[in-house]
Order: structure tokens, then C-alpha cells, then sequence
DNA sequence: CAGGAAGCTGTTAGCGCTATCAGTATCAGA
DNA sequence: TCTGATACTGATAGCGCTAACAGCTTCCTG
């Protein structure tokens, strides 16, 4: 008993007999065994971030904040990858849960009906992270991304353009965000009366070399256009470099945009247009949402609405 | 006891007694306790990995690796982030350990004294990646930094550079990995007489900006420079950027290298010259040591050394 | 000097599972 | 008929720790 008191550093213990025991415990090798240790006191310093993907550098933003928050409360981020399925999803979160940690972040309000039974049984709190356009079961944090889809679409308008493409991944219905994006997109484009020209899906993961390949595929097709928004700054960007290599007039003839505020941009030839998408704003107040320290004060049920910027960059033209 | 064998699909449940369980299971909203299973087993079936940095490009790909390999042992990766301290590994190590996981995999074979007694001590299979310059504690999977070094400045001697740079992270203490290149890297130059003419530090993080910063401050310092070897694609690539709009002749005037393979380069207007490092291969090898499916049957200790290979792409002239 | 607080150490009883063994029922084969 | 195997279910005893409390000593306060 003295033992356990001395490694976790509670209660009462003689300067002496602690020596002792750190000193045992070095020679020995002794490492606790936190899995009884959670059994007995029912405490478990662990908390789960289920995320879609590792390779889509979102995310590691999103950790960044999240660590950095949690950081001093003694609590741990254990990350878990769905790989944009919910059924994966759905396993993921049941592994989790059953290691009864602290709190659980995922990313997404969509999810099985399985997954929303067992996430409001956990009886811990739950974020769920980026996307706010739906019902948490919990608290959230995020963005509204129909929002973000329709203030592009005006100032793309407002900057004259008229002959609109979309480019983006294939799976409308795995990427919600990026699908509620271009809805919001669209609907801002109806209501003064324009419809998107043409529009390219790609499957797989996002690179330059895929965002080079579609943007020609688009323009050989339907070469008139004036306008191409990516869905994410990756395929944006090899668009962009595509363009210019091509001495397309960007932003005069066409323009571009992406979405995400990726820090890749920064060193392009010309900078495109973008939206930040408060990756790191949203990693922190999910992880303070968890470690209670919200300066709200407020216990769970929390909803969080963070505001994208519009970065208009170089290849939209300006007033 | 009936309850515990139908959840785990273990021993003879009649059909009637398995479809009761399950559905109650199923109303209850029930999740077992994984703690209190894996105290009572002694078996969980967790595989801490433990990295430098999330966001590092470099990494994602090698947990790629991993988790397809674990995908059907029912081993679960659980990542921790050292963010490339020694002594936050350390604090990563006894944590994960604290847990008793069936393995570990960490980056590097660099790690603080008391990291190695604790890794020695642990009981389970180490595996230590990336990097095999140096002695492991178990098992390691990697490729030889100091010989890609070497390699890839005999390319360069033989391509007829001579007055060579390098461009890389100021802390070469931490990214032990890029040190090591350098100095092989330096030993080939020094075999035929030639030293590195200017070197470039920078701290922080790695992106296409900062290698247009640094290659501009270095070439504005040393104009007469044939060759910049950059520690890493991302600041290789900002620094190709840069080349190509200042109109250099690339590969002509002047030639580029980075280091990696990433993806991104293929998207760029010219392709930079790398060298792969084998990150997906090492991810999913060391998985399979842990899972113990070497087809080798070994167990424990074994070190398997990759290749790198050159891709010389369109930044090293041609014979 | 009583009374109580504070400092320190030890005892006991679980935490929620699983390993192991015991027990019952059923059935084939001798 | 009995034997032994097979199918199934249940009882018991921990896994290695911590919460809660008990007990002792010391020291302070009035």
C-alpha cells in the first residue's frame, strides 16, 4: 500500500520510505501494472480520438491540439483510424470503449445508429469533431461546412466568375464534410441562378499528381470554364501548379480554390485560395471539453461553432 | 462464465443459450470490461508504437504498414508521440508498458539509458524501425541512413558536382536519423577530397516555405554553389520551387536532392531526386514480427536491413 | 494534561473479468 | 448394462492493484 502511494504520489509517505521504495523500484525494473490499477479505482487515464485517416494531414493538426491541451492533466490521447467506414468505425469505438477510458473524440456526427446506441451509453464525454451540421450526442466542435461551401461560392460569384467547375473525391457518401461543402456550394450558386458546369471525381487518396491529372482531364473536356473549386487544398495545389505551368492566367482568365488552409500552400508560386478549417482550435477545445476544463463552466451537451476565414490567396481576382 | 464464453466466441455454448446472451448483450447496451479481462488473462492485445512526430509525412505511411498487417491478429495499434525528446519517450515507453501490450515499436535505436533497461526488461517483442545504425535492444527493421548518405553523395560525385551543400535541421542531436545521413554523406565526399562548401540549419518544422528561405539565404551567402542536398523532400522540394522560378538551370547549373520518396514530389513541375526509404515495407515487417508471422520463423533479435533505392529524377544531370 | 489534528503505515475487501475444474446430460459403442 | 467421450453450464479462486478505514505515533492547542 505504501508502495502504491509512493509511485503515485498521494497521501502521506515519509521522505525516507519513499527513497526506499524509488530506489527498489529502479533496481527492479518495476514498472505498475495500470490494468489493475484501472480495475480497482476505476480510473482510467486514457483518452480515444478516432479519426478517418492518418495520411490526410488534417489530422495531425487536429492532434497537435489536442495533445498540447492534455498535456498537464495526466491524461493520454490513444488514436484510433477508421478509415472513412463506419463499420470500421463502428468496431473501433467498441474496442475503445471497452478499455473504459476518460473521454472519446471522434471525428464526423454521422455514424451507425450501433455506434451514436453505444456512444450514448458510454457514460463519459463524447466530441464529436470538424462538422457541426447534424446532431451530436454529446458536445461538438467544429465547423459548419454547408456554411463554408456557400461563402466560397459567393465570393466567387462576387468576384465575377460565372462558369463553375467542382473537383473532389468520388465518395460523396464516405467524406460528408467534403459533400456538405459542395451542397452548401451549390446552393449559394442557385440562388443567383447558376448550376456547376462540369465536375471530376477522383477515388483514392489526395495528391498533386491527382489534382494535376484531374484539372487536365477537366479542362480538355470542357475548356471554357472560369472557375475550379478542389475540394481540398492537395488536389487544389497540383491543380494550380498545372495551370501555371500551362500559363493559364490565374487568377485573370481562371481561378482557383481548395479548402483546409494547409500549410503547403504557403510555399507555392502563387498562393491558392483556401479556407481554414481551425484544425488546431478544434483539437484543443474538444481536448478541454474532455479534461473539463472549459471556461464555460458548462458539463457536456456543449456545441461548439468555430468560423472558417476565407483566404482569398492569388487566384481569385480581387474587387 | 457462459456469458464471457459466447462474447469471446471461446468453448461450446449451445446455439439457443449463444442467441440469448447475445441479444440481452445487445439491449443492455452492454461493453465488456477489457481492463478487468486483461487482468484476469494477462493477455491484451494492444501493440504500442511510438513515433517522433505525427507530422511528419514520413510516419502515416509506416502506421499504414502496420495496421494492415495487424488487421487480422486482432492486435490493435496504439500510437504514442515522443515529438523527438528523449525524455518524453521515455515517459511514453513506461506508460505504454504500464499497460503490458504484446509489443512495441519505436522509431529509432537511439533511446535514453533507463528507455533501454525498461524495453530489455519489458517481455515482450521490441522492434525498433527506421534506422538500423546501432545496436538494438530486440528486433529492428530499417535501412542504413549513414549508407544512404553515402549513396546518394556518390551520385552526386559522379554526376561531376563539386562545390555541394547541405540544408537540413538545426538539431542534429534529435533527428538522429538525418545526422546520420549527413555524416555518411560527408565520409563519401571526403573519400575523393571534396568537403561540403556551405551548410543551412533551421528549426522547426519542415515545409515548402522554409526550404525556399533557407535556399534563397544560401545561395544569396554562396552564389557559386553546383549542389544542395536538402535532409528532407518537403524543404527540397520549396527549395526546387524556388530554383525553378529564379530560372536556374536545374539540373544544368545547379542539382537538388532530397530524401524520402514522398508522394508530393511526383505533382511538382520537376521531379526532385530522392531516395526512398522504404517506409510502408518497414511498417509492415515490423508488424509482423510483433504478430510473430516471420517467415523466417525467428523470434526475437532479428534485424532486417532494407534497400533504399536512388531515384535520380530530373534534379541530378544524366551521364 | 486532555483532546484532537496530522503524519505515517498497514489490513481488508473488492474492481469485473477468465482459467480451471466440477458437474450434469446425452449419446455412441462394447 | 456400463464406460467413456462429447456438449454444455456453473462454482471458485484469483489477476495486481486501490479505496476505505484502522491503528499507531507525534505534535499542537487551550
Amino acid at each position: 500500500m505504501t508502495v502504491s502511494r509512493v509511485l503515485r504520489n498521494r497521501g502521506d509517505v515519509s521522505e525516507t520510505t519513499r527513497e526506499r521504495v524509488l530506489e527498489a523500484a529502479r533496481s527492479l525494473g518495476y514498472v505498475p501494472n495500470k490494468i489493475a490499477g484501472a480495475l480497482a479505482s476505476q480510473r482510467v487515464n486514457l483518452v480515444g480520438v478516432i479519426i478517418p485517416s492518418l495520411s490526410n494531414m488534417v489530422f495531425p493538426e487536429v492532434m497537435t491540439g489536442i495533445s498540447e491541451v492534455l498535456e498537464d492533466t495526466g491524461l493520454q490521447p490513444v488514436v484510433g483510424v477508421s478509415n472513412y467506414s463506419h463499420d470500421r468505425e463502428e468496431q473501433v469505438i467498441y474496442e475503445m470503449l471497452s478499455w473504459r477510458p476518460s473521454g472519446l473524440i471522434l471525428a464526423g456526427v454521422e455514424h451507425s445508429d450501433a455506434s451514436r446506441a453505444m456512444l450514448a451509453q458510454a457514460g463519459v464525454p463524447i466530441v464529436e469533431i470538424m462538422d457541426i451540421d447534424g446532431t451530436p450526442v454529446d458536445s461538438a466542435v467544429g465547423i459548419s461546412h454547408r456554411r463554408a461551401g456557400r461563402q466560397m461560392a459567393e465570393a466567387i460569384i462576387a468576384a465575377g466568375y460565372r462558369r463553375i467547375a467542382f473537383l473532389g473525391t468520388h465518395m460523396p457518401s464516405q467524406d460528408t464534410r467534403a459533400r456538405k461543402r459542395l451542397e452548401g456550394f451549390e446552393e449559394a450558386l442557385s440562388q443567383v441562378g447558376l448550376t456547376l458546369v462540369d465536375r471530376e471525381y477522383y477515388t483514392g487518396g489526395s495528391s498533386l499528381l491527382k489534382g494535376r491529372e484531374m484539372t487536365e482531364a477537366l479542362l480538355k473536356r470542357t475548356p471554357d470554364l472560369d472557375f475550379l473549386y478542389y475540394s481540398n487544398d492537395m488536389i487544389g495545389a497540383g491543380g494550380l501548379l498545372w495551370c501555371l505551368e500551362k500559363g493559364l492566367d490565374v487568377p485573370g482568365k481562371i481561378g482557383l480554390a481548395g479548402f483546409n488552409g494547409m500549410e503547403l500552400l504557403d510555399g507555392l508560386p502563387r498562393k491558392l485560395a483556401t479556407m481554414d478549417a481551425c484544425r488546431l482550435e478544434i483539437g484543443r477545445k474538444s481536448a478541454e471539453i474532455i479534461a473539463g476544463k472549459r471556461p464555460s463552466g458548462v458539463i457536456g451537451g456543449e456545441v461548439i461553432e468555430l468560423q472558417p476565414t476565407l483566404q482569398p490567396g492569388d487566384t481569385i481576382r480581387r474587387g
